[in-house]
DNA sequence: TTAATTATTTTACGCGCGTAAAGTTATATC
DNA sequence: GATATAACTTTACGCGCGTAAAATAATTAA
């Protein structure tokens, strides 16, 4: 490395004793120049190290290689974990992934939104926050911007939606249970903001009626993102007051079972599919915790790999086809039940 | 809204009726225009919604609003949890923080630099991988950024270091565990990639010689971020081979110590004070679901919003004195012990 | 009202690069 | 070696904005 500052492309083409454009060109495609072109810059490249300012390509480009990400609340190892899966596949496709958090707050995703119209980004993955995203701005940003939903669906909003597919979750898990012992109650927040989860309680009820047992709805209540604590409280709260209608407890989401389970465990509350136990816990998403707790945790997983990599494929689809699709697709992934120790 | 479409900052200040550089110079700052320009502007930015582009005006700035946050595995809920508070911070001060994951990788640690040299923030809150960290290329950034270290500190690289004091956690978890029960051996990974793991051990080991104690230390191996994993097989192994010398296990980290309560659950043993327990645990860090694991966990917390805030603080000493610290500066927070039930 | 003090406009250039068109040189074909 | 075909260079403009200097207009003080 050479202590000469190469400030910039024109600095770095000099150097090189090649022309801007030139340069400009290879960055842009190395096997668009001549071999021994490509080899001079290359040389240069390992003496001076230089890269073109991304920001600035990008200004004046019609077609940039980045790409958005956005996620409700990146404290969720549910989400931490998808997205980076997700980062992965893009920078493996030469992208780059710029990633946001919405941190639970209808103000911040809209400015996120903002950001990202300055990035021209090629296109852009969104998990909205739900019930409080903002769809006309969402709206409007889907009309500037190739954006590709995931997670949590809104109507008609995107270019397409990956998501799981809640029913088959829901399915999976009241079919086993009432296969193996009693039929479930339904532990779930009073008023979630995921639309996930009020498709899931629906399934929980068209499941049961179909079943011929009667559907019991475990509502707590509490707000926000921390749903380890609700669950928690919530179950402290059920099983004093004897709540649970059943001694098998369906949760809507992981999280909330992390909480039911460490109210148990207080209680002392045996959980598990042995005869010792009092309460068998299952749950839905196959949070990244779930396989450690206490007992582990019997889940309806999502398809991390499958999800992630449709998303990605989507998106790839989405730029090649200029930003825009003939329809809007919606892509819902079967779960996989996993059957460990706590139902 | 009207559907007028504004492009950039010309077209919005044509609408206005006023320059491009008296616009420009209100989104500088708002009070440095006549009230009754500001008015205009503000009138006009309610009709047409005209935010500029973010990447433009940094090109041409001295100084930029951007500030770029590293660390080195977001799926780790402890970074998540620090990153979101520090996010936060960042913008309520009116500054737009753009985050970056390591993912566990020395290249893409390296990639993260040169994209953050293009976006050419006013200052970089930067927490390493550690020990395979490519020295030599984070010196080189820090050269030409400034650059604020966090929890893993790297010898002299960066304007300063903000973390936790090491010896402060392991201080007290011992000085508990040897007051209350018998002298803890201590559980972590042989080859530990973060420097403060290392910290963690040398001082377990001081304070048990200063407590006239025999240190015992059980390593176990593997490698990567999947601590709760590599906790748990190694802590079945250690059950199985009575490996523990002693009642009570300190774990260098609560992720390790998540794995081993799961294995200790799954083999029979009963964790926690009271004396129908086997085994007493207790760890470092104070992990957002260590009061959810069974039994909760006892532990040494991160003082998060300390941290978090000197982080930011010295961020924008940093920022204030152009981009140098008159000396390097090391602010280390003591921890805060938890008693919780697992010991 | 006039002078002094702001605020604003005009002008002009820069940031670091993309990109298109026209002209020039090097390589491949015969 | 002449010709066709790439590859390359030059030139010139654009992206959306910052910013400095000089000229002009509006406000305030006198």
């Amino acid at each position: 490395m050479t202590n000469t500052k190469i400030k910039n492309m024109e600095d770095f083409a000099a150097i090189s004793g090649l022309s801007r454009p030139t340069v400009s060109k290879y960055f842009h495609d190395p096997s668009s120049v001549r071999p021994t072109t490509r080899a001079r810059i290359e040389a240069a490249l390992e003496q001076y190290n230089y890269r073109p300012n991304i920001f600035a390509m990008n200004q004046n480009r019609k077609l940039t290689k980045n790409v958005g990400i956005v996620v409700p609340y990146l404290a969720d190892p549910f989400f931490a974990e998808i997205v980076r899966v997700i980062e992965r596949r893009c920078v493996e496709a030469g992208l780059s992934p710029f990633l946001f958090n919405s941190q639970g707050e209808p103000g911040y995703e809209i400015d996120i939104l903002d950001t990202l119209r300055s990035l021209k980004p090629a296109g852009v993955l969104l998990a909205p926050l739900g019930r409080q995203s903002d769809k006309r701005a969402i709206e409007s940003f889907c009309k500037d911007v190739p954006t590709v939903l995931f997670d949590s669906n809104l109507e008609d909003l995107g270019e397409a939606f990956v998501g799981s597919d809640n029913r088959s979750f829901v399915s999976q898990t009241v079919e086993y249970l009432t296969r193996t012992g009693e039929p479930p109650c339904f532990f779930e927040m009073k008023t979630p903001a995921n639309p996930n989860a009020n498709k899931r309680r629906l399934a929980y009820i068209e499941m049961m009626d179909r079943l011929g047992f009667e559907p019991h709805i475990v509502p707590i209540k509490g707000s926000g993102w921390a749903f380890e604590e609700i669950g928690r409280q919530g179950a402290l709260k059920a099983l004093i007051e004897g709540a649970f209608a059943s001694n098998t407890v369906l949760c809507s989401n992981d999280r909330l079972a992390i909480g039911l389970l460490s109210a148990c465990y207080k209680m002392g509350v045996k959980v598990g599919r042995n005869d010792d136990c009092a309460l068998r816990v299952a749950s839905h998403d196959d949070h990244p915790f779930s396989r450690f707790t206490c007992p582990s945790l019997t889940t309806a997983a999502h398809d991390y790999s499958a999800v992630s990599d449709e998303v990605v494929a989507t998106l790839f689809k989405l730029i090649e086809s200029g930003g825009r699709l003939d329809s809007r697709t919606e892509q819902l992934f079967p779960a996989r039940l996993i059957m460990r120790d706590s139902a």
